[in-house]
DNA sequence: CTGAAAGCGCTTACAG
DNA sequence: CTGAAAGCGCTTACAG
């Protein structure tokens, strides 16, 4: 095998009879660059199998072409357990890069790490995708920091409040209340619900929201007794619905703040010898591939990750133009399946 | 807010009152540096908030630390659906090349994109990672394209006989061997096999080699009417499934070469009228989150993805550090469940 | 339409 | 231990 000494503008140049920079200029189809000229020059770049260098290039444009992901997770939670819904986002928002002929780095932090900015900073990524189901107290100082610094961000998630930052989301609210409307319709009345429902999880806390709401306009009284704390693990789901068994407490249909709280609770609820959905109807949230295979199948709202990962793209790369981003949210659908 | 112009070497060396040489120097932690001036450079550069620019330091000394990872699957193959497993891969690859300090470039292609030294050949990857099961005969001749090019890049999968390439992969042979042995010692004797043995889809192709051998060892001839092809999809495990049971064949137990096969074929022996693991027993392969949750929890033989991604990017470095890589194969973890 | 030249921000021989 | 200088491979004003 011989060595495969890579060509460079100059060598192409040189069999064109041509300077360098009209080399340059073909080869990014400059309308400058007569067209004769291009061709020749095009098609020796194919012999040659001339690809250009994108460090030289990003380094005198002043750009990557590449986004950054960043995928964060609670610190105490498993690594190598990734919420399946997040990979959903990952491969819609991976296809989304590409079709805008943007490279995606990939990287997945704790949320303690500073992870602020590096990518932007170093000039290895134009702007940033953050994802994950946040501790929203804590992570909120981290957004203030990356927005003061001018890093271009868009994050997936609940609008927060007070700061101007490009928030893409599921309409959790809405997503809760057609859900615990649906569960009413069934006849269900004492509705319990596990997910944490505060600032802390501010996903789990609008769809905790909507529910509530729900539940009023059907002159259902809310008992927070019904509510207990569960991040997004199937063991947190688990736990919870122990909990609550525990307790006492009666229901006759469980709301899991996200579908892994959901098989978690089913889990829990099987152990305890209640059939589903007869005893206990059960809803999640997400519609992750595992919704359907559970044991009953998984009512649920399904997020259009498809669509999610496009509108965090093209919010990004307005916003790296200067164009102003809008705050979209994304509507649910509500998937029902026989555990309800 | 002000705009926050970029810091740069010679910044840094102006304010330290030193050359730009020595400010490089410095932040690289070199010995040559007096000690003293180290400090005081680097604490200049944390007070301006400086970065590398990677594009500058890449194009310079000419590399990226920047691994790409090249997830593909057959065209035929719906692009929203990735395989969970690979998705575990993607968590564990990321991982890994964050321990060794290097960034990660994902993307997933189609295999009938130009896709071969891409990354490489632009400078923007130092080298490739390949995922996924690709069908082997159309793959192979992109994989003879990347070794000429002299392209750095190691794969997952099974091994290629008559090709040095770097592969990591499982014992698929053996994985196949055990469940088969397996279900002989719960007493079954009619095995049926879900997936494409053949060189289009090699890893399948070992299970079901050892399934085989499993077979023979335990006296019991096979049946080839028993085996039908299918790919990795939970439908196309459905529908093999199905034509097995229309065909009128006799069986008290399925191999399906993945997990989504057996999802699948659960889900088509049920319709079917038929008990697992009562009228036929089922095992998987791969041992995916979603296992664990169907009705029954599956019994599979479990891949170690943590323990691939490390190898994957440990070789791949040692590649092209210019180390010869080893071709390692990964034991797979029989798995009991309620399906067998 | 084309070319000569500057410069993006670093790393690294080379000389002292 | 430090500095002056070259150069990585491009893009892009500037001049013609």
């Amino acid at each position: 095998m011989y060595i495969n000494v890579k060509a460079t503008s100059f060598d192409i140049a040189y069999r064109a009879g041509v300077s360098q920079s009209t080399v340059s200029r073909a080869l990014r189809n400059s309308p400058l660059v007569n067209e004769e000229t291009r061709l020749k020059i095009q098609a020796i770049a194919k012999e040659l199998n001339y690809k250009v260098d994108k460090n030289a290039r990003n380094l005198r444009s002043q750009q990557s072409n590449t986004l950054a992901l960043l995928l964060f997770e609670d610190p105490t939670s498993d690594d190598s357990q990734i919420n399946p819904f997040f990979l959903s986002m990952l491969g819609s928002i991976t296809r989304a890069c590409a079709n805008k002929g943007y490279d995606l780095l990939v990287s997945f932090q704790q949320m303690d790490n500073d992870w602020h900015a590096e990518f932007e900073d170093t000039n290895k990524a134009d702007g940033i995708i953050l994802l994950g189901y946040g501790d929203y107290v804590a992570y909120k100082e981290k957004l203030v920091h990356l927005h003061e610094q001018g890093t271009h961000f868009v994050r997936w998630g609940a609008e927060v409040k007070d700061m101007d930052v490009a928030t893409i989301g599921c309409d959790n609210f809405h997503g809760g209340y057609q859900l615990t409307e649906h569960l009413i319709q069934k006849g269900h009345k004492q509705c319990a619900f596990i997910g944490t429902a505060s600032r802390r999880a501010p996903e789990f806390y609008d769809r905790y929201k909507g529910h509530a709401a729900a539940l009023k306009h059907a002159g259902i009284s809310v008992d927070e007794n019904l509510q207990i704390d569960a991040l997004y693990t199937e063991e947190a789901g688990y736990l919870a619905s122990k909990e609550l068994l525990a307790a006492g407490a009666k229901f006759d249909a469980l709301f899991a703040a996200c579908d892994l709280i959901a098989v978690g609770a089913i889990r829990a609820l099987t152990e305890h010898g209640l059939a589903i959905p007869d005893d206990v109807a059960v809803v999640g949230f997400d519609d992750i591939p595992m919704a359907s295979f559970v044991n009953p199948p998984l009512t649920t709202a399904k997020q259009d990750t498809m669509l999610a990962g496009q509108l965090l793209v093209e919010n990004l790369l307005k916003l790296i133009a200067g164009d102003k981003p809008s705050t979209l949210l994304i509507e649910s659908q509500l998937i029902e399946r026989s555990s309800s």
